[in-house]
DNA sequence: ACAATAGTGTCTGTGAGACAATATCCT
DNA sequence: AGGATATTGTCTCACAGACACTATTGT
């Protein structure tokens, strides 16, 4: 190749874009993957095999591959929540779960060994079976969010059993916050049901993740007042709920991305100031 | 050191954590610094001087500063705006910018050198200075955003002149759409003005980020009666309006850091579904 | 004088939340 | 039968938006 004035420039830009002549940088996954069981909020956590912070717990996560498997953020999110949760791809199963970005986290010494920066993504999924440890994990499991003892400030409380390792208690808190607040503008909370769904079903979403009960009634009008949200399916259920009651009516989610009117949280009063 | 299993583990577990084992990867910090000059919403680019996509204009960016200068991701944000606007760090002048992650992008071959991740930070700023080209830019300036023909979709309108190189027409479109969402619910446009604003001006703010006219009247009621949104100076500007019409009472940024109840946008008619 | 603008008042429709009522189903 | 629950109805208060109005300033 001719080294023209202009190629010999590019090679030269390419030069200083050379990672390996900087510290070396690794690009992480991290994934805050989220569920509704037994009506408590639970999100999934492997448990580490290896140093630093063996014995701790984690969020699933892992390298993104590079240039030559070309495999983009998403992609690499989705293969750590498949490998931990042994739900394949292409079944469909992890086409029904919601996956968005949440944030990336990259202050110096979060990872002790060299430079991290992990881009964590937030999942929303409907109950899925208990995962199984992948390689690299001494062990897998759906935890309650509220057993992790999560302050507002992304730390632990003290005496709490289940430690975090690196900074995954700040991330989750983050997910959680960002959980919280998407239920309250767009229809995600039907991505932690199943297909079909009663009004009650969703409400006891809404109140796990919120962490605080709704007024039946009113959350049932309000639900079928947003254009799109819900969309009845004429069925209705089997039986009435465990403990009496007449059977509820069926419904699919709509087609609505947004929710408009949004659904408040109750507990603003609190203005953050 | 003797080698018990345990380090010996250790010793694997870092081999396999080496990015240099990998392919190479960059991250980049990649800022969409926006303000409000003479009525319309500005953002600040750098023309690019080198290939690729020499000669077209790009976001003000570049690397992350790797372990011993431990620069963590805001800070190196913050000085790839520094270095953009002239401003120093130390000034004060920067600290009145509001700076927030945006998002982060890593799609392969969005930079056609290498694997590139780079993570996008969103600033309001009050009016600043004309920016002087950086070190590896042919030309900085505030561009008005309506002249880039962004869609909604993310891409350049064909036919528009000032194109943009890599995925940044994306970034700035979806920095856009987080800006003015932040208006509907947070006092961020405050970060678009001086330190005393009137309430016309404040409206200008939204105005320039929505796009559209807002009903002087009930902007000024609503303002006033969220709580911690703007509290009064007691003063008056010196001379009414350059064309007529009466003193306007000054205000400052008040203390809430939600908007409660939410000032909505107007056109949210067309509910996206 | 005239036009433009800051700021206030008034009215109306919508929606959220408290509360009540009714019908249906489980044990 | 008795208790729980799904669903609907009613009432009230807050608030967004339309419109009107007054006071103050620049040209």
């Amino acid at each position: 190749m001719k080294r023209t004035p202009d190629t010999q420039r590019e090679e030269e830009f390419l030069a200083s874009y050379d990672p390996r002549a900087y510290d070396p940088v690794a690009v992480t996954v991290d994934v805050v993957a989220l569920t509704i069981r037994d009506g408590a909020l639970h999100v999934l956590l492997v448990r580490r095999g290896a140093p630093p912070f063996a014995g701790m717990w984690a969020l699933p996560g892992g390298f993104v591959r590079g240039v030559r498997e070309a495999e983009d953020l998403p992609q690499a999110a989705a293969r750590e929540l498949a490998e931990e949760t042994g739900l394949s791809t292409e079944e469909g199963a992890l086409a029904r779960v919601h996956l968005e970005q949440l944030a990336t986290y990259g202050a110096p010494g979060r990872d002790p060994r060299m430079r991290v920066i992990s881009v964590a993504y937030l999942a929303f999924a409907p109950e899925l079976p208990d995962p199984r440890a992948g390689s690299d994990a001494a062990d897998a499991a759906w935890v309650p969010v509220d057993s992790l003892g999560l302050t507002e400030a992304g730390t632990q409380r003290p005496g709490t059993t289940r430690k975090l390792a690196f900074d995954h208690a700040q991330i989750l808190a983050d997910g959680l916050e960002r959980a919280r607040s998407k239920l309250e503008y767009t229809p995600l909370a039907t991505a932690f049901c199943a297909p079909e769904f009663t009004i009650p079903e969703l409400r006891a979403v809404y109140e796990a993740v919120w962490g605080e009960e709704l007024h039946a009634g009113n959350f049932h009008r309000k639900v079928l007042s947003v254009p799109g949200f819900v969309e009845s399916t004429g069925e209705t259920t089997e039986r009435g709920g465990r403990r009496g009651g007449p059977r509820a009516r069926l419904y699919r989610a709509g087609d609505a991305r947004l929710l408009h009117p949004a659904l408040l949280r109750p507990s603003r009063e609190e203005q953050v100031r």
